[in-house]
RNA sequence: GGUCCGUUGGUCAAUCGGUUAAGACGCUUCCCUUUCACGGAAGAAUGAGGGGUUCGAUUCCCCUACGGACUACCA
């Protein structure tokens, strides 16, 4: 029985999204793309408490940036699934658990966090597992002890109430991971969780279990902390009748922390240097306090690059190569390459898959990204077309965008500085003389080119007797203050000669040893 | 603590019982280059430990160790 496959990506707008949930999109999409289904993304809001204002946003921009659409969903112009926000879908909820609780599969709980607290701790110190479950309940006050008469006075009442699963005591649960094999848990680990809060709210399990039925979601793919309460919706297709039609699971393997152990979280981008979310910005954080953070795209990441390397955090193609565009990612993709271990963050690598894009990237969109830059600090003057070719020498050098400002700041404004390791090691007595004679030997010239300049150069080095070896980087440093850069004289060329005379000159004037 | 999942070089990883255990990043050396980079060549570096199964285990099983996730009226 082959269905169509429909899969989702279900975030909760609770902050900033994190690059492994973008991972977790990405495998969600690359697998519907590969098997031509659908794409979807549902909003699981169900948590008012924990809501964001702008989360959600943020989370279909940055989806948006790397190149991840969706067929159907929120920020993507809904579908025959509407609405494909939990908080809006509310009502549908209702009638499932009242299913549940009619067949003795659920039941209602009126206990208070305090009477819940009291509980764990007594179990706790006589050091029993803390659950709800089947022997604690029959202790707690629940439609299962109270009298049929008292429950409908509660609930007439109006009084707080949860609405819990009813697991059996002991029973195995079994199923299938598509990326681990048979996993097997037994009831008398779980506990009897809650299926709907007080608050009228579905809690994550039920909405979860509910959604992907009505959106005949075929795969659930997501990260691997949701393994353990994978039984518990085992077990909810189970009773609400749907265990024919349950999706699949593959649950994806954690991206962890460069260094040490543990799964990457947001600290870790500020603490390594690096970014952990796609896009820039500020989210308030558990106390409110609001918290910046920077994205990849600000730190000059190409969406195509960022798109490749998170793709092959978790899953390779069997193959040697490692440069996958979107459309080779979508046919190469399958769930059994995926890993089953968690997967470091390696920065280095990032920086590569980065520059490999970069080289690649058309000079006329890069030099739209440097124009940017050149503009922000309020520099004018220059064309489109000589920050274009400022790109094509420079590209080769970089590995970020960003760098073609901080690498080549030289061919916009005058240089800062000499590097000092040069000039000390370079500059001596003779140094002035080729430049005045480079100076002299430039100035004549109609048609600079490359070509000119370099036998200028070269004649000014034989007069004074003065090797290449020696001088060439000493004129890299006169003219753009730095020690490394593109070819020397295609630069100067680009500068033109005024530049360059000019740039000459004032190295002669302020150049002391 | 309990349950579950995992464990090939520093990192990402291939191998679906038999290989000199790929490849990539990073690192080192050399070549190219009148600099830096790119490119090219080479090198160091790996099957957590212990038992089995087998003619033969990195590969299958068990134990131990280690790592991780989960353990809320959060997702």
């Amino acid at each position: 029985m082959d269905r169509r496959v429909r899969v989702r990506f279900a975030p909760s707008p609770t902050g900033a999204l994190h690059i492994g949930g973008v991972r977790t999109a990405l495998y969600n999409y690359l697998f519907a793309k590969k098997h031509g289904g659908d794409f979807l993304i549902r909003i699981e809001d169900t948590d008012q408490t924990r809501y964001v204002p702008g989360a959600e946003d943020y989370i279909i921009e940055s989806l948006k940036w790397v190149g991840i659409t969706a067929d159907e969903g929120v920020g993507f112009g809904d579908g025959p699934h509407a609405p494909y926000r939990q908080s809006e879908r509310k009502p549908m909820y209702r009638q499932y658990v009242m299913q549940l609780i009619d067949a003795g599969l659920a039941y209602y709980a009126f206990d208070t966090s305090e009477e819940l607290d009291a509980m764990r701790e007594r179990l706790k110190a006589s050091n029993v597992d803390s659950k709800y479950d089947a022997i604690t309940r029959m202790a707690m006050k629940n439609s299962l002890t109270l009298p049929e008469d008292e429950v409908k006075r509660r609930l007439d009442n109006g009084d707080n109430y949860v609405v819990r699963i009813k697991l059996p005591k002991k029973e195995d649960v079994k199923f299938h991971d598509e990326i681990r094999g048979w996993v097997n848990i037994n009831t008398a680990q779980m506990d009897d969780k809650v299926l709907f809060k007080s608050d009228g709210m579905p809690t994550y399990h039920l909405a979860n279990v509910v959604d992907d039925y009505l959106m005949n979601i075929s795969h659930v793919i997501r990260g691997e902390e949701w393994l353990p309460s994978a039984p518990l919706h085992v077990l909810l297709y189970r009773y609400l009748g749907w265990e024919d039609v349950m999706p699949k699971f593959a649950h994806l393997p954690l991206l962890l922390k460069p260094d040490g152990n543990g799964k990457l979280s947001k600290r870790d981008g500020d603490r390594l240097g690096f970014p952990v979310f796609p896009l820039s910005g500020a989210f308030p954080d558990k106390d409110g306090n609001m918290e910046s953070f920077t994205g990849y795209r600000e730190s000059g990441y190409l969406p195509e690059a960022v798109l490749n390397l998170l793709a092959f955090l978790g899953w390779n193609p069997g193959s040697t190569q490692e440069i996958f565009s979107k459309q080779e990612l979508i046919d190469a993709f399958s769930l059994e390459r995926v890993s089953k271990s968690g997967a470091k963050f390696d920065q280095n690598k990032a920086k590569w898959f980065n520059q490999q894009y970069v080289r690649h990237t058309d000079n006329a969109v890069l030099a739209a990204a440097l124009k940017k830059e050149v503009e922000a600090r309020g520099i004018s003057g220059f064309s489109d077309e000589y920050i274009t070719q400022v790109c094509g020498l420079m590209k080769e050098k970089i590995s970020f965008i960003k760098e073609l400002w901080e690498m080549g700041s030289y061919f916009f404004v005058e240089p800062a500085g000499y590097d000092e390791g040069v000039i000390e090691k370079k500059w001596n007595d003779r140094s002035p003389l080729v430049l005045q004679d480079i100076i002299q030997l430039i100035r004549p010239i109609d048609q600079f080119t490359a070509f000119g300049f370099e036998a200028a150069y070269n004649d000014a080095l034989t007069k004074n007797g003065v090797s290449n070896k020696d001088f060439m980087q000493l004129l890299r440093v006169c003219l753009s203050g730095a020690a490394g850069g593109p070819p020397i004289f295609e630069m100067g060329v680009l500068f033109g000669k005024e530049v360059v005379l000019q740039r000459l000159q004032k190295a002669l004037d302020t150049i002391k040893k």
